[in-house]
DNA sequence: CCATTCTAGTCAATCGTTTGACTACTTAAG
DNA sequence: CTTAAGTAGTCAAACGATTGACTAGAATGG
């Protein structure tokens, strides 16, 4: 390359990297440049990163590339990492492949790495924190204290519950995520405020821990029917999980929305498909992929040690599975008064 | 490292690589290894990657990452990858962010390109091939002679259509993909050559070219509803747009399957909650991630030029969107014979 | 006992960029 | 006319692993 406009590698060098402490004749910079295009040359990726120690390539572990609440995710960090002018690189966790994260960073093959993964267990974590690895949570949080980006799902909680309160509904259930996760308990503990804040009792056999998963939901949802007196109304803590409990009523003879209310968190796009159409809580999950590379690559360049970010704007979309509560038997369900009666 | 286990950086490497060329004593390497182990230490990508001019990286490139045909794909390929000690990066091209692929690739970050994108302009391709790029195409083909692993979709269009055949029905619609496509038109002539087989006449009215989206699978069947003898069932050449037809089916105040039967094709994870569940043609994505690994890998190892893979294994899934055509007039609709009658 | 072979390494060049230090030439200042 | 400053570069040492060539010492063969 450097052969063909006549120069030593140098000047190639700060001719590319806008290298102002050089000064260089505009003839020579455009000969160079022209043998540029000529070659279609681009700096060696690996040759610079060994030199720079920096690759401007970021990591995402995800837990599964079919789920479409990571897809949007990585939409975000994907859109915002090009624009900073950084690669991503994202792998998924589970039991088939595991990709190493840990591998990927002590080889230098990327700089930073965002977890949006809940299968990620915090042992893995700790061990990123103890060789100082640059990190940070995405859609999740840890006991011990850590760099996160998360939305706030205690209000988008309360966005559905209230929701279902503002129906009519005061004997609602609820198919948590797993009590674990940041995730999880912000949303369980937006159930509970929403149902205090309007002078409902909170009644633990009404809770139900499920994965966020559509098998979870059904077996959730199985057991919330078994009561002696079911829920007229859910919040699930996940579409996946709150299509389950939709099959689980379907199996047992029963409509959605006309017998039982169901919603869900996160609006993906196959939410208006299903039937019926899902009542959602849509999350800012394209934000925070965004916000998640804005934030790592701060806190790579040193501008920002603590990262801790909260991405507002929930927000409740209705459609079809939320409805009224029932107010008489039908076929052969039970008696109901729109009002809790334990 | 090497000075922790008191030995030139150059015994280290081959003890690593176990270069057999070189014989180390059991103690030495007992020492090296000790000091592996001790510092968590993986040998650097870069360097490695620059001397070697190998990065054990391969890329994808999808059109969207929320496209659940294509997560099927990654995955298969990410399984692959990883068993063979190779890293998957995938990236996706649309109007938001274009990954730049021919970068990775001029930049050495990687070793070779699927492009499993039908929003990949032949042009590009053209220029991968012009610069003499290591790429294979996956689920896709151009007009020139490229290095592919595609599915038999052909022989899944024809399931698709024998099926509906099986069921009665002779006035047969079909929604294909985009007609430049390899799986497009191989799609449409699978429907082209069921139909013959069973001597039924091909009306070019009743085919609608559109997209692999929901919008696009609304808008063509509009058009096939707005017939004056419209299709008693259809063909979508994908998912989202058998998805968009039951939408534009339903608007139109008619049923799925009394009055229209749809079948599509990809059996994606939500195909069974969307309503009617969606009959379709599972396609072997998941081993067309596998074998375009495989592929590839073959390739840059030299150990295969041509690569021209077609993977048989499309299956019919029946569910509840496909049932005999309509007998008789149904709520304002039309009179039916369950014969074509043009 | 000397030459050869084997053992177990070390040395140094290399991959392609980057970057601080240096140089040669020109122009301006005193 | 000498010195300082400005201009437009070149040079060489990194970055860290790899690998062919070389070497020192031990063992073996004749």
């Amino acid at each position: 390359m450097a052969k063909l406009a006549r120069v030593d590698p140098s000047v190639v060098s700060r001719i590319i990297n806008d290298d102002t402490a050089l000064l260089i004749k505009d003839e020579t910079r455009k000969r160079v440049l022209e043998a540029i295009k000529e070659l279609n040359y681009r700096p060696n990726a690996n040759a610079r990163s060994l030199r720079k120690r920096k690759t401007m390539m970021l990591g995402m572990v995800i837990p599964d590339f079919l789920n479409p609440v990571y897809g949007e995710i990585i939409r975000g960090a994907e859109l915002q990492a090009s624009t900073e002018g950084y690669h991503l690189m994202v792998c998924s966790i589970n039991k088939d492949s595991k990709c190493n994260y840990l591998s990927l960073l002590r080889e230098g093959r990327i700089d930073g790495l965002m977890v949006a993964s809940s299968e990620f267990e915090d042992s893995s974590i700790s061990e990123l924190e103890k060789e100082n690895m640059p990190f940070i949570l995405v859609n999740r949080l840890t006991l011990s204290m850590h760099d996160y980006v998360i939305a706030d799902d205690t209000y988008g909680a309360k966005l559905a519950v209230n929701h279902l309160i503002d129906l009519g509904h005061t004997q609602i259930g609820h198919l948590s995520g797993p009590l674990f996760t940041g995730t999880g308990t912000e949303r369980f503990q937006g159930y509970r405020a929403a149902l205090k804040e309007s002078g409902i009792d909170f009644f633990p056999s009404y809770l139900h821990e499920t994965g966020y998963t559509v098998e979870s939901g059904y077996e959730g949802m199985m057991k919330l029917l078994e009561l002696p007196d079911p829920p007229t109304a859910v919040f699930a803590a996940n579409v996946l999980s709150s299509i389950g409990a939709i099959q689980a009523i379907k199996v047992k003879g029963l409509t959605v929305p006309d017998d039982i209310s169901v919603v869900g968190v996160h609006d993906v796009f196959f939410a208006s498909m299903i039937d019926p159409a899902l009542t959602t809580v849509k999350m800012p999950l394209f934000e925070m992929g965004i916000e998640a590379v804005k934030s790592l690559i701060k806190k790579l360049n040193g501008e920002q040690t603590g990262v801790s970010v909260r991405i507002p704007g929930a927000e409740l979309i209705v459609r079809k599975s939320t409805s009224v509560p029932p107010t008489k038997s039908i076929g052969g369900y039970y008696e109901r008064t729109g009002k809790a009666s334990k």
